[in-house]
DNA sequence: CTGTTAGCGCTTTCAG
DNA sequence: CTGAAAGCGCTAACAG
């Protein structure tokens, strides 16, 4: 009877003097268990349950196991054992730095927890979204973390069927799919706005990123709003716009909205790296900031705390929201039931500096 | 005889009038041929290689696989073909724009190609990229884009053994693990610092981070102490300090620097964005850049190119470097042969600014 | 063009 | 505590 499992018959694997050659060839579990005379079993159980074992077997699995270079396949294993140990991400951009932010988050948990994250970025398109969403179920991640609120029908029903715990993290939507990890857009922008306005600013403009197809530009401008009503202030078209990302962006917006409103005596730009691109602006154009055009800006840049002045802006939890969000798979993975709250409010604050 | 792939008794997969019910089961390839009545096989093929099968049964397949909703196991596709389609990338920190910028390289490239980016970062720590190495050849990476260029023993030997396409992408090493695709740190520093002295500045002061455990800084130094000599100008240990990351880091090295060597008029900072910081500090000192002290950066920085006065720097390849170690896999897993030459140049220019 | 057979490397389950 | 059998969901290789 032929031993099962024995190592394929054109030798792969060649043992000489205790050292290995692999050719090329991956070193398999049941090379490791006949090298060590015991069954791939055992191997196995050395490698994953080794308190099941003899001190002494394990050891010496453990041993050969190192000696003759062994790698674990977790593709094999995670096919076996219908269990994967990649969770999915994907941002609008990789290099948007508030996104590398979380995404070191959830990174330095899954890394802790011995897991893996398989990354993308749909490039702020929804059906590229969709794609990636497939494509990673695909691959079977056992968890997905997206930024987006915003989802294709499609996206919503690959997701619905996969039966995975899904975290969204760009905006505290009152309906997540699964779990929604943030903070709330419009509370942060609406409590800005009235910081501004407390700070005896009459005339408060305000930039965003385009509202079409960004639910959280669309929560900013309508916290903007709801402050401005809450002020009994009147709204004034000339007093918003929305532009693209950038510091040139940024620097525009300012400079036209100057022009066209010149009563405006603070600008709070909610997106991106705008405020900085207006500081910078008014600094070419020796305008005092904070007394002739007062600047404050969304997200807490490392480099808003160095400029002169240095910026008001927002502190958002943006790794926290990585780690959290990690978390939050890694548990409902380990309870499988909703054990989490749907929405989880991490908060944000406002950090007052020397432009405003 | 029982039919071979049938579906499970237990009856995962309910069809009820067209619509799909998986009660958290994935769907599995045999239900999708069963529901379209023909084998598995012509399932598989309908996905992977169309041409092969009559027009008429690949719409009949792909419509059930629509119609079902079905979404490959590339794990089982994987374990099956022994091949990966997911590149593993290893860099010292997500959160560093400079590596976002060759993630988002790769990326970009890999899923154009229909790969997948498997993410983490070592966190400059060569014990970690170890851990992290042999982690990803669990995963069967198909390939492995790494920035350092020095590596621990083991990890060389693990990655020896895997026998895939590996990029060093962080120095255009001489002797490479397998390809080396980047710039010359030595060869940027050396004529950065030349390109000072030819600017007319006399006493050019370097500011870089750590060199210990750090190829990259290493080389850096190297490059300016080469430069110094190639101009005859004599090493003064005043001009020369190695610091930690970050914008408040690059402020103390110049004050500190200043202070020490008063007669310094020029003070490149070969890392990160200690020439941000720098600058600020200048700013806020009053201090005239380039009048009283000259400023060179080692990165092109987004912002760099709005300060006031803009900064002179280095401009690195670093997008281009994640696309081209991406296609750098791609191409050697197709020929499967070491085509491409072990090191790639990708240059750098001096971009020259106000700020000098 | 379509189907059948035999695994990929591991875990699960059940036996001892 | 250790081992044997039976797959995980898919593809390679060969047949028709």
């Amino acid at each position: 009877m032929k031993k099962r499992g024995a190592p394929a018959a054109d030798g792969k694997i060649v043992l000489t003097e205790g050292k290995t050659r692999t050719g090329g060839q991956a070193v398999r579990m049941i090379d490791v268990a006949n090298a060590a005379n015991v069954s791939l079993m055992t191997v196995s159980r050395a490698l994953n349950e080794p308190s099941k074992l003899s001190e002494e077997t394990r050891k010496l699995v453990l041993d050969t196991v190192r000696r003759i270079g062994y790698v674990p396949n977790h593709i094999a294993s995670n096919l076996a054992s219908a269990r994967s140990n990649v969770v999915g991400q994907i941002v609008p951009s990789i290099q948007n730095s508030l996104y590398s932010h979380t995404i070191q988050g959830s990174s330095d948990v899954l890394r802790a927890a011995g897991m893996h994250l398989l990354l993308a970025d749909s490039g702020y398109s929804l059906d590229e979204e969709e794609a990636l969403i497939g494509a990673f179920l695909a691959q079977r991640v056992c968890g997905l973390v997206l930024h987006n609120t915003a989802h294709t029908p499609r996206a919503v029903q690959i997701i619905r069927q996969a039966g995975i715990p899904i975290i969204e993290t760009g905006d505290l939507v009152h309906n997540p799919l699964d779990m929604a990890i943030s903070y709330s857009n419009f509370n942060a922008s609406k409590e800005m706005t009235l910081y501004l306005a407390a700070r005896g600013y009459k005339s408060i403009g305000f930039v965003c990123l385009a509202t079409r197809n960004n639910l959280r530009a669309k929560e900013r401008l309508k916290g903007y709003n709801a402050a401005l009503t809450a002020l009994g202030r009147a709204r004034n078209p000339a007093l918003v716009r929305e532009v693209e990302g950038g510091l040139t962006s940024g620097a525009h917006a300012m400079t036209d909205m100057m022009q066209r409103a010149p009563e405006v005596d603070a600008i709070f730009f909610a997106g991106d790296v705008l405020a900085v691109g207006a500081l910078f602006e008014a600094q070419r154009r020796n305008w005092k900031v904070p007394e002739r055009i007062a600047i404050a800006g969304f997200d807490d840049l490392d480099i808003l705390r160095h400029t002169v002045p240095r910026l008001t802006c927002l502190n958002l939890p943006r790794l926290e929201i990585g780690r959290r969000s990690a978390e939050a798979v890694l548990q409902r993975l380990r309870n499988d039931g909703p054990v989490m709250p749907g929405r989880l409010d991490l908060g944000f604050e406002i950090i007052q500096r020397e432009s405003t």
